[in-house]
DNA sequence: GTTAGGG
DNA sequence: CCCTAAC
C-alpha cells in the first residue's frame, strides 16, 4: 500500500552539524595523559586520571589481595549512603573496564581528599556491584532529571558531540546524587557486599586491565549518554556503537531501563534490532524492582542537607528518564581569565548565545569546535579554582552552544520531493518555535522567575559555580502553538504508559515551565512507549489514509514542547498516533454477499471455528478478521431473532436469517451435546442433517 | 494467536 | 467494532 511505503523521518532535534573531532581514541590517549598537569583538564581527562588511578591501585592491591580478584582485578570505590543501617546504600565504582564512568563520578563525588581515601580504602569492591552503582546513578539521574531542579542542567546534544556531553552529563548527574550519599557518610565498603539499589543485579562482563583499554572506553561509555545504563558498565565499545546506532534510529531516549512498561518495550524490537539482550535484563530488573530502589534512594537523599525531598518524589511519581533527559541542559564551565562561561549543549544549536567576544574563553579554539571542545573540556578542577578566578572581572559569560528542540516525526511519500520534505520540516520547526519561546534559567535546579534581579542579587556570579546554571527552552506561555501532539500526563504508576497514550486526551498543557519540576508530568513521556505509538500511527496512518484518502496534511506532524520539559524532551507524535488510534475502523457493513459466505462457512464450521472460517471464506478480505465475522455472526443472529420492522441497515434476506438460525441452532446444540458426550447424537445427526443441506445447497452453488 | 462475550 | 478475559 502506498500508505506502507511511506517513510517516516524521526527527528530528535535539530542538530547542527557535527563539529569535527578528534578520533575518540586519540583524544582519550590526550586526555589522559594530561591528567594532573593542570587544573584545566577536561572531564574526560579527569575521567582518564581517576581511572588510571583506580586502575594502579586496583592493580597493586590486586597483587597483593589475589583471593579477592575473581581473575579481573576490581576497583572498587563506593561511596556509601547509609541513611538506613539495614539498607545502606551506595555508590560503587566500577572494575576496570567500566570505570571509566564510575572513576569519574567517583571524582566528582569526592571532591575532598577524604572522599578519595574510600577509593584506596575499598579497592576491591565486587564487580557486581558495579552495576549496582550504576543502576543507582542511573535512577539518581533519573530523578534529577526528572525534576529538573538539580543544579546541573545538562543538555545532550544528540550530534557527533553528543556521546561526550553525555557522558559528562552522567558524570554531573552522578556527582549529584552522590553528594548526597557521601553527605550521609561513607562507610567502609564490604568487599562481597553487593549493592542493595534495587536488585539490579547484572553481571559485569568488563574486566579489562589495560589501563589504555580502559581509558579508550571513555568514550564508548559517553556513548551511553543518557542510558548510564547498565550496558555502558559493560564498557565493550560495541555496546557503545550500538547505543549510537540507537540513536540515530531515533531510540536516542532509549531509557527502557526505566521504562515502566514492558508492553511497549516488545513492540520496540523492529527498531532496536540492536538492543541489548542485556538491556532487557536491567530493565527487568528495573521494572520489577524499581520501586524498591526509590525508596532507598529517596531515604538517601533526603539526608542531604539541601533537601532533595521534592526531587525525588517527583521522581516518583513518573520514572522516566527520557523526559528528563531531555529536559535538561548540558552545562558547561569554561575558564578564561576569570569569566566562567556557561555553554549549553543541546541538538538545535544556536549559537547565536555563545562565543563571547572574549578569546580567553575558547583560547585554542574557535567556532563550534571549540564549543564543544570547551564542553568536553569541562575542567573539573574549573570547580575548584573558581573562587580565585571570581572576584576580578564580575561578568559572568555564557556561552550556550544550543538548545533542543522537541523531536519531530514527519512523514511524506516517497515520491515527495526534497525540496518538500525541506518544507515540512521548516514547518515542523516554525510549529514549535513561531508558537513563542521564552528562556527560563535554572539556578540550583531552581527556575529564576524575577526577571528584575540582578544576575548578582539571583546568585549567578563569575565565581559561582555555574555547573547550577542552566537555561532553559520554554513555550510562551500566552500563544502556545496548537500541538498536534500532548505529553502524556504524568504516571503514579509505572506501567499503562500504552494505555494512557492512547486515551490521553490531547489538551496541550502548558504551564509556566515554573515549578513544574514536582507537578510537570511530562518527564514521564516514556520512550518506549512514544515509539510504540509511532508505529502505530504509522500502520493508522495507512490505513487510514488508504481507505478515506486523507490529505496528506497529517503527514508532517510537528509537536510542539508542552513545557520546558517537553522542549527539552522529545515528543512524538504521539498525539497523531493517539487519535488513530483512538479512531476506530471505518465501519464496513457485511454485503449480502459476505453474509452469504459467513453462513455458508459456519454452517460447515460451526460457530467455534472463526479463524477456519476466516480463512475459508474471507481469507482476501483484509479487512475482515476472524474477530469480525464472529461478531457478524453474533449480530445476524440477533436480527434474525428480531422482527424484521426492527432490523437496520442493508436487509439481509430471509433466507439467509433462516440459515443463520438454524445453524445456530444446530451448533449450539452440538456444542452442548459435545458438552455432554454424545447423548444427543440422534438430535445432533438430525440437525446436521438439516444444516447440512443448506450448506450443500450453497456448495453446489 | 484464538475464542467468547460484554461494551 | 472495540476490548479483554480466558485459553
Amino acid at each position: 500500500m502506498v500508505g506502507k511505503k511511506r517513510q517516516y523521518y524521526g527527528f530528535n532535534g535539530f542538530h547542527m552539524p557535527p563539529v569535527p573531532r578528534a578520533p575518540r581514541s586519540a583524544r582519550g590517549r590526550g586526555l589522559n595523559k594530561k591528567k594532573n598537569e593542570d587544573s584545566q583538564i577536561c572531564a574526560f581527562e579527569l575521567l582518564a586520571s581517576l581511572a588510571g588511578k583506580l586502575l594502579q591501585e586496583s592493580e597493586s592491591s590486586a597483587s597483593s589481595n589475589a583471593s579477592e580478584a575473581n581473575d579481573q582485578p576490581i576497583i572498587g570505590c563506593g561511596v556509601k549512603c547509609e541513611p538506613d543501617v539495614d539498607r545502606p546504600l551506595r555508590a560503587e565504582c566500577l572494575d576496570h573496564g567500566s570505570c571509566g564512568e564510575s572513576a569519574f563520578v567517583t571524582e566528582f563525588t569526592s571532591p575532598n581528599s577524604d572522599q578519595k581515601c574510600l577509593l584506596n580504602e575499598f579497592p576491591h569492591a565486587e564487580s557486581d556491584s558495579i552495576l549496582e552503582r550504576s543502576s543507582m546513578i542511573t535512577n539518581s539521574n533519573s530523578s534529577e532529571k526528572v525534576s529538573t531542579d538539580l543544579k546541573s542542567v545538562i543538555c545532550k546534544s544528540k550530534s557527533a558531540c553528543e556521546n561526550i556531553p553525555g557522558k559528562v552529563e552522567g558524570s554531573f548527574d552522578s556527582r549529584v546524587s552522590c553528594d548526597g550519599f557521601v553527605n550521609s557518610g561513607f562507610n567502609r565498603q564490604q568487599g562481597g557486599d553487593v549493592l542493595d539499589t534495587g536488585g539490579l543485579a547484572v553481571d559485569n562482563p568488563c574486566s579489562s586491565k589495560d589501563p589504555i583499554e580502559m581509558r579508550m572506553k571513555f568514550p564508548a561509555l559517553i556513548n551511553s549518554e543518557n542510558n548510564v545504563e547498565l550496558p555502558s558498565c559493560k564498557g565493550s565499545v560495541p555496546n557503545a556503537s550500538r547505543h549510537r546506532n540507537d540513536t540515530k534510529l531515533g531510540t536516542r531516549y532509549d531509557d527502557e531501563n526505566f521504562s515502566r512498561c514492558n508492553k511497549p518495550l516488545t513492540k520496540l524490537k523492529a527498531f532496536r534490532s540492536l538492543q541489548r539482550i542485556g538491556d532487557r535484563r536491567i530493565r527487568k530488573l528495573l521494572t520489577s524492582k524499581y520501586w524498591k530502589v526509590a525508596p532507598k534512594l529517596r531515604d538517601c537523599e533526603l539526608s542531604r542537607p539541601g533537601g532533595m525531598k521534592t526531587h525525588y518524589r517527583k521522581r516518583k511519581l513518573c520514572y522516566s528518564r527520557e523526559r528528563y533527559q531531555h529536559d535538561t541542559f548540558y552545562k558547561r564551565r569554561k575558564f578564561a581569565d576569570r569569566s566562567v562561561v556557561v555553554t549549553s549543549d543541546g541538538g538545535f544549536s544556536s549559537e547565536s548565545v555563545c562565543n563571547s567576544p572574549d578569546k580567553n574563553m575558547t583560547g585554542d579554539k574557535n567556532g563550534a569546535t571549540v564549543m564543544f571542545h570547551g564542553a568536553n573540556g569541562v575542567s573539573s578542577s574549573v570547580m575548584g579554582h573558581q573562587a580565585s578566578f571570581h572576584s576580578k572581572d564580575s561578568h559572568v559569560k555564557f556561552s550556550i552552544k544550543s538548545f533542543r528542540i522537541p523531536e519531530l516525526l514527519i512523514e511524506v511519500p516517497e515520491t515527495a520531493t526534497v525540496g518538500s520534505l525541506k518544507r515540512r520540516v521548516l514547518e515542523a520547526v516554525s510549529a514549535i518555535l513561531g508558537g513563542g519561546l521564552r528562556v527560563g534559567v535554572l539556578l540550583h535546579g531552581k527556575k529564576v522567575r524575577d526577571d528584575s534581579r540582578t544576575l548578582l542579587q539571583t546568585g549567578i556570579t563569575s565565581n559561582e559555580n555555574l555547573d547550577t546554571l542552566g537555561f532553559s527552552l520554554e513555550p510562551s506561555p500566552v500563544q502556545v502553538p496548537p500541538p498536534l501532539c500532548t505529553e502524556d500526563p504524568p504516571a503514579l504508576l509505572p506501567c499503562d504508559t500504552s494505555q494512557r497514550i492512547l486515551r490521553t486526551p490531547t489538551t496541550p498543557i502548558v504551564d509556566s515551565g515554573i515549578s513544574d519540576a514536582l507537578l510537570d508530568p511530562s518527564p514521564l513521556t516514556n520512550l518506549d512507549a512514544n515509539i510504540e505509538s509511532n508505529h502505530e500511527s504509522v500502520s493508522s496512518h495507512t490505513d487510514i489514509e488508504t481507505d478515506n484518502t486523507q490529505s496528506d496534511s497529517r503527514a508532517l506532524v510537528a509537536v510542539p514542547p508542552m513545557n520546558a520539559e517537553a522542549l527539552a524532551m522529545v515528543p512524538l507524535n504521539q498525539k497523531s498516533k493517539r487519535s488513530e488510534l483512538a479512531q476506530r475502523r471505518t465501519r464496513r457493513p457485511f454485503s449480502v454477499s459476505e453474509v452469504e459466505a459467513l453462513v455458508h462457512a459456519v454452517e460447515e464450521l460451526g460457530t467455534g471455528r472463526w479463524r477456519d472460517v476466516k480463512l475459508r471464506s474471507f481469507e482476501d478480505a483484509d479487512h475482515r478478521t476472524y474477530v469480525d465475522l464472529k461478531d457478524k455472526w453474533k449480530t445476524l443472529v440477533h436480527t434474525a431473532q428480531i422482527a424484521p420492522q426492527q432490523r437496520r441497515g442493508e436487509p439481509v434476506p430471509q433466507e439467509l436469517l433462516d440459515r443463520v438460525l438454524a445453524a445456530h441452532a444446530y451448533w449450539s446444540q452440538h456444542q452442548a451435546k459435545q458438552h455432554s458426550k454424545n447423548q444427543t447424537a440422534i438430535l445432533k445427526i438430525t440437525d446436521a442433517h438439516a444444516v447440512r443441506n443448506g450448506a450443500e445447497g450453497i456448495h453446489s452453488i
